[in-house]
DNA sequence: CTGAAAGCGCTTACAG
DNA sequence: CTGAAAGCGCTTACAG
């Protein structure tokens, strides 16, 4: 434990503001937690004394007395969270005090032996509430912290069976339908998707939007050209080369990741075919590779910042536990479109 | 504020644990503050009762009690911390729960305004120390807390006059020279820096890593390119197309950071050279563009989470508020080697 | 609308 | 080594 505050008569206690402003301890309590219940006069002259003196009311005091935190907690993956924390994390934050509460970090995995954390915290008296992330397919932190009664909100699906608990997400395949669209737009007709190994999950998702958007755009099913690769670099590169073997060729590959995408960029590029060009391609994430890469990657933007900041309202909605109900949240990705999604060149 | 726990009987106190072990408030608190005190049998005994009810103490009211909030503050920059936070946060946290805290996330901008943050998490008694890290030359926050007695590590120097506190960084001089070395190993003479324009900073200090590097290997004076450039992609490229216009054209490019080697590498494409074959090019930062990029950057990684973990050590050596010592800690960053650093081709 | 009082759960001198 | 007691700073019924 360290030092704390060694300097100067630190504690400006609600005694000294009584004594400042001339009324009991209970009238500044109240100035500050039901105003309404003074005199105008009488609240100003409390107000005035609680901002001569800088009185802040002493955190743990209160939370012993009313039994409630007044904190969140947000489990972070020990290994890194793989470029979602550089959004998402200044974003929830903000949003978590904007709502009058603080953040706390702590080390937890997503996996069952992570909940140990979650308790911790919660028997501490810590925190009083939870936003998950990285929710893994089948996630047991869901029922079981609903089980137990404590407030959370999951950012991201389940994707399996009754979601406990209130929840954010993209609309996953909304978002390559935009990418489909956009193409479809610039003239392309063979658009192919490069996805990830089938399994419940926002990959999958996005599988789905793909169908859909080309069955809405009128694509002939004989044009859907669709390989699923391990998600990464080398996944994409080895995906797309499967692509590029069929014929005739796809005009564009939409790839359900960043990551994809950029080995497709490869592959065409090892192929001695230009990307965008010869072949277009987009991703999804808008990570910081899609303007370093050339051509500069289209994506489909993931609506983060205003993810987090609705999982903190949701968890100010759901002031009662919620046991059964499970309001879902669907906010619309972006598409970003950047030079890697030209009109298709002439054959 | 949120509903906190609403599940079955939740507060097991320490009066519950001194019911069942049959013994007194004060001895349970003993078993947990000063185990030394207790005769052995009488511990164990507590320590079975502890375990059987699956008792935590209260932090708030051990906080209120001891004057101590156990948690660390870090304060996060509203727009996001470009890249850096997906490597330190996990780190910093990790490392901070090994010290037996807690951190707590808060909104600061790094200037002077952010000190009213600090301030009212002192105040309000949320946590008794911060790590400071994005700190900007001339950074105001050390001198504050230092005044106020306050304990905290700075991750990052502020590059100006006395520094009040510890802290940690990475060894900048140094890892440039690394990169240095290594492409003069490889047979490169003409090694060129392509720099941030002048001023305090980490970026300076790399300045002087590359002319003690190539003054230690013993290039000539004459061979000595320098440009310099505002950080970034764009200005890696323009910086990169002055140096490729000297003659003889450097072989080597040795960047400052990561967007400024891939502006060189896109400057390098773009007059028809190969990137890494006709011109070699290093960056700083090993972030997520260098393995996306080909040829696969040649960077220097800095070594984030070590730091973390040394910043949260100093604060606990600094138990003793540090009002004049500057214990600083250099750490060495590491050459990550890939594919933009080959031998030179032949004339 | 205000004042005197109890109590949140813990730690820490202080006697035994 | 143990027990009874005070008190950290706050909030919240409860009388006036």
């Amino acid at each position: 434990m360290s030092g704390g505050l060694a300097g100067l008569g630190r504690s400006v206690t609600l005694e000294v503001v009584a004594g400042h402003a001339g009324v009991s301890r209970q009238t500044v309590s109240n100035a500050l937690n039901a105003p309404g219940k003074l005199r105008p006069e009488t609240l100003r002259r409390v107000q005035e004394s609680i901002a001569a003196l800088g009185y802040r009311p002493d955190r743990h005091a209160r939370s012993l007395r009313t039994r409630a935190a007044g904190a969140l907690g947000y489990g972070l993956a020990p290994g890194g969270s793989g470029g979602l924390a550089d959004r998402f994390l200044p974003a929830l934050c903000h949003a978590t005090e904007m709502s009058g509460r603080s953040l706390l970090l702590f080390t937890a995995r997503p996996s069952r032996e992570g909940l140990v954390a979650y308790d911790e915290l919660l028997s501490h008296g810590v925190v009083d509430g939870f936003v998950l992330s990285h929710v893994v397919p089948g996630d047991t932190r869901h029922a079981w912290l609903a089980q137990r009664g404590v407030t959370f909100t999951s950012v991201g699906r389940i994707w399996s069976g009754e979601q406990p608990g209130p929840w954010v997400d993209a609309d996953h395949a909304a978002g390559i339908e935009a990418a489909v669209r956009h193409l479809h737009s610039r003239g392309h007709r063979r658009i192919a998707l490069l996805g990830c190994p089938p399994g419940p999950g926002a990959a999958e998702d996005r599988v789905v939007g793909w169908r859909r958007a080309c069955r809405a755009i009128g694509l002939p099913d004989e044009e859907l050209l669709l390989t699923r690769a391990v998600d990464g670099i080398a996944g994409g590169r080895a995906g797309t080369a499967q692509l590029l073997d069929a014929s005739p060729r796809p005009t564009a590959i939409v790839a359900v990741s960043d990551d994809l995408a950029l080995g497709a960029v490869h592959a065409i590029t090892e192929r001695g075919l230009r990307p965008g060009l010869d072949v277009a391609v987009s991703g999804v994430g808008d990570s910081a590779v899609c303007t370093a890469v050339r051509p500069a990657l289209t994506t489909v933007r993931l609506p983060i910042e205003e993810m987090a900041r609705r999982a903190v309202r949701l968890l100010d909605e759901a002031a009662v536990p919620v046991l059964e109900s499970s309001a879902g949240l669907l906010l619309a990705p972006e598409l970003i479109i950047r030079d890697s999604t030209p009109p298709p060149a002439a054959p």
